[in-house]
RNA sequence: GUGGCCGUAGCUCAGUUGGUUAGAGCGCCAGGUUGUGGCCCUGGAGGUCGGGGGUUCAAGUCCCCUCGGUCACCCCA
């Protein structure tokens, strides 16, 4: 019997894993360049930092979560999510200044039965700022969201809004919503008949027909918020309004985990034909840190699942799956028949010369290595026969694209660099392939060859 | 936790009312042809038909159990 993934989990192979990279990339830079820093906490925890920070009464933590004892007794668990480690990694680590801004990329877990969509070991990333309570946080970190997707190519998004309101108002709103649902429990769905006491909100959330209707004249937190509340809350829609961000307020968004308040909002993709169709979403907590032990402090983040996002990607982003594979691929493959070891060096020089090289192994014929080759992606070969190792040279022949790369190497190959050129162009009018000496190979990639084909190559995917 | 559909080569699938050594295409490997690779030709490797039990002279085909996949409910990313 084989060995297989565990059930709701699987391997990020190749070649999707490369539009993995290159989300990952892009999130990354776009974090560096509004000030925030990587993160990186521990994949489990406590369970007592998700069992207060989610909520006891969650179904995350209530059914999801794998919690275990280790071998000395003590009640860990997978992270459900990682807001909650940030908060606990904030108050311990009591960062000096203010705002604190981080973000995070990585696994998280939860025990659920899998469907399209969703695992039991799934990605998140996402980004937490903590220490200002300003709506133009949340107008940023809504706007980061909202931008990260837009410029990955996705257009069929969908913001919604909503303000859970915060001490002051909410507890007030959640009585009157109680008692309204209280009044009419008979028409709720199977499933909240007794569960509306234990978290009413999520009622509201809540798809099925007969919820739908039994809380259509329901009490809503948007005519409930206090002064502070509503006056945050309209900051934030006119800064979003001011970026050009076009969303809708939805009084029934109540998002999944306890910890909330203020601003909350999911950004859906219309074009995922599952059933799982929330990329990501986020909102304010700030009370979350006190309640795990700190001082208060506000703080608001959001979090995308990488698999929904990747293949939203996969479906109506053709242009950016092409770069993230293209950004993968080799532009040379080495080809050695002399058996001489030749390769080995010179794909070591290559590669550390910051060129994407490949090569094949265990002195297969020509044929074979062409193949390889071919395979590959590469753009051109770089060949080694025995008539190149004699004169310390290689054979160089475009593999894609022909008639522009021989066009590319025939310019290359005359250029004068420091004062000289690295190719014999004696060969090229005939077999549409340069030969030149092996100790130029990288000037000519690196210096001449190289910025030509990177032009030709931005130009090709426009 | 509940329910629908599905499990035959690496992949996509054929396998007639149960009947001899289980097939195809693609992919892979080797050889031939070739303008040093892409096309074409020849050959080859690779399957305990998810697993276990049962019915039968005979099971990939029928029955039961089980495991897995998938989608939906629920919940959420």
């Amino acid at each position: 019997m084989n060995f297989r993934t565990p059930v709701g989990t699987n391997d990020i192979l190749p070649p999707s894993s490369r539009v993995w990279s290159y989300v990952i990339d892009h999130f990354s830079r776009m974090c560096v360049r509004t000030n925030y820093d990587l993160i990186i906490t521990p994949i489990f925890e406590e369970s007592g930092v998700f069992q207060r920070a989610v909520g006891v009464d969650n179904d995350v933590v209530r059914k999801e979560m794998y919690q275990f004892q280790d071998r000395s007794g003590r009640d860990y668990s997978l992270r459900p999510e990682q807001t909650a480690s940030i908060v606990r990694s904030y108050v311990e680590s009591r960062p000096k200044y203010l705002p604190w801004k981080v973000y995070y990329w990585g696994p998280m877990f939860r025990y659920e039965r899998p469907q399209a969509g969703r695992y039991r070991q799934f990605y998140q990333l996402g980004l937490e700022a903590f220490g200002s309570s300003d709506p133009s946080l949340d107008a940023e970190i809504i706007s980061l969201a909202w931008d990260f997707l837009v410029d990955l190519g996705l257009s069929d998004l969908e913001l919604r809004l909503n303000s859970l309101g915060d001490e002051a108002c909410r507890p007030g709103y959640v009585a009157d919503l109680t008692k309204f649902l209280d009044s009419v429990k008979d028409k709720l769905c199977g499933a909240h008949q007794d569960s509306y006491q234990r978290n009413p909100l999520r009622v509201l959330d809540c798809k099925t027909e007969a919820c739908l209707e039994a809380t259509q004249d329901a009490p809503f937190q948007r005519d409930f918020l206090c002064e502070d509340c509503r006056d945050h809350f309209k900051s934030v829609l006119e800064l979003l309004d001011r970026f050009a961000i076009s969303y809708r307020q939805d009084s029934r968004l109540v998002r999944g985990l306890d910890y909330y308040n203020r601003t909350t909002f999911e950004i859906c993709s219309t074009s995922l034909e599952s059933a799982q169709n929330a990329i990501g979403g986020g909102g304010r907590y700030d009370g979350l840190v006190r309640s795990l032990g700190g001082p208060d402090t506000p703080a608001i983040g959001f979090s995308i699942g990488l698999e929904r996002l990747v293949s939203c990607l996969e479906n109506q982003s053709p242009v950016v799956i092409g770069r993230a594979h293209q950004s993968h691929e080799p532009i040379i493959f080495l080809i050695d028949v002399t058996s001489s070891g030749k390769a080995s060096q010179v794909f070591r020089d290559l590669s550390r010369s910051g060129i994407n090289v490949a090569r094949d192994y265990g002195d297969r014929s020509m044929k074979a290595q062409f193949k390889a080759a071919d395979r590959s992606g590469a753009w051109v070969a770089v060949i080694i026969g025995d008539d190149e190792l004699s004169r310390n040279s290689a054979t160089i022949r475009a593999l894609r694209d022909q008639e522009k790369l021989r066009a590319l190497l025939q310019v290359s190959v005359r250029e004068k660099y420091d004062g000289r050129s690295c190719g014999r162009q004696d060969e090229l009018e005939s077999s549409g392939q340069v030969e030149i000496d092996i100790s130029d190979i990288e000037v000519f990639f690196n210096k001449v060859f190289i910025p030509k084909f990177s032009r030709h190559i931005s130009l090709a995917s426009q």
